[in-house]
DNA sequence: CTCCTATTGACCGAATTGGTCAACAGAAAT
DNA sequence: ATTTCTGTTGACCAATTCGGTCAATAGGAG
């Protein structure tokens, strides 16, 4: 990140880095306008191209600092050696949950990342994503403890299944979320009602 | 459909439905250029502006025909006297690889659309959208014989989660076919693969 | 009053947009 | 052979929008 960028105060940081998200997210890389981003952030076009030297060199820093932040607290946050899968998915739901709360469109930002191909960031994208699923995240999620299946289950698919039902149960909850504000949203309960389904799975598919 | 439009030969409408679709399917209303659309389609940019006054038009006559082709299928190819949601998903499921088949971009284009939000269609669309829901598609997923699951089953959350599980094996399908040309799909064995998520499910939530 | 740094927003050339229309191709009719 | 007609083309247009620049400003520090 950029020096001049870093020495700004946390919070008009923040703003701007949300913004920068935000459209991002919404309207892909070549379709977003440094004009929108610079309004919803509540600060002037020549500050923006201040911090940053282009709209890609502001794309590409967004993707690296996010990237490396999710990353860094997966691997802080998370106890690795819990090889269950609901415990370590139950984490990782927490985890997102709080990173959500300070950046409220970063995985939107980073699962529109995954499949951007404007011409103009594709080449620098693809490497940083071969990076991105190299670092270790694939095993993250598939070092699990298969042995308290019930006996004759198809483990494998039964593992994509939960996974399918974690994303379904997130994609429900964001859409529940639209149109409120971070204050108006209750973690802790958003956390109990994944409980719930956690359990029906369990008593499903647990010995 | 505007008539001039409807006496084209079959495949040439097919052309230009699945290039618009496709179009507008990746990049929303307002970001799509008619230029790519004819360019994809393979027709000179007078000749969709003969057969389309312009192109919100264009994108309501889209939305209207293929939400009506989507729904006369369901209607007609869904057997609604099984109420078996299995077996129900499993005929949806092979309503949509069928139209699939013909029309590769119509999911996304509808799923797109239900979340368009430009102004010069926001409010043509909405009362859409309304007529769709109410049509009786909400009560199509919903009509289920809820007997069958294990006595102590929280059925409401389980539905979810099969539908959830549905879903993903879909999203899953459609990134593995993509880049394949139609006819490289092997659509039979796209069904037989869903039977073994089927049976993972039904094993593990049916007395 | 003078620096100095952070910040502004009017401005620019370039690109792209939805839509038009005079012209053309070529089969059919005269 | 000539006219008519229908389907089709793509160069063209005014309008808008884009990323990026830069001279001008604000306002605190010295």
């Amino acid at each position: 990140m950029e020096p001049k960028f870093l020495a700004l105060e946390q919070e008009k940081q923040d703003r701007i880095l949300n913004a920068a998200m935000k459209e991002f997210a919404q309207n892909g890389y070549k379709n977003t306008s440094t004009n929108n981003i610079v309004k919803q952030a509540g600060i002037s076009k020549g500050l923006l191209f201040h911090y940053f030297t282009n709209k890609k060199e502001l794309y590409l820093t967004l993707y690296d600092y996010f990237v490396e932040l999710f990353l860094k607290e997966m691997q802080l946050k998370v106890d690795w050696e819990d090889k269950d899968i609901f415990s370590r998915h139950r984490q990782i739901a927490a985890l997102k949950i709080k990173l959500f709360h300070q950046y409220e469109h970063i995985f939107n930002f980073l699962n529109a990342a995954m499949s951007e191909d404007s011409r103009e960031v594709k080449s620098e994208l693809n490497s940083r994503k071969e990076k991105f699923i190299n670092h270790n995240y694939r095993e993250m999620l598939q070092d699990i403890d298969r042995s308290k299946f019930k006996e004759d289950l198809d483990v494998s698919r039964t593992i994509e299944i939960i996974i399918w039902s974690i994303e379904g149960f997130a994609y429900k909850q964001q859409a529940k979320f639209k149109g409120l504000s971070i204050e108006e949203i209750d973690l802790k309960e958003t956390l109990r009602e994944l409980d719930r389904y956690i359990e029906v799975l369990k008593y499903s598919f647990y010995k």
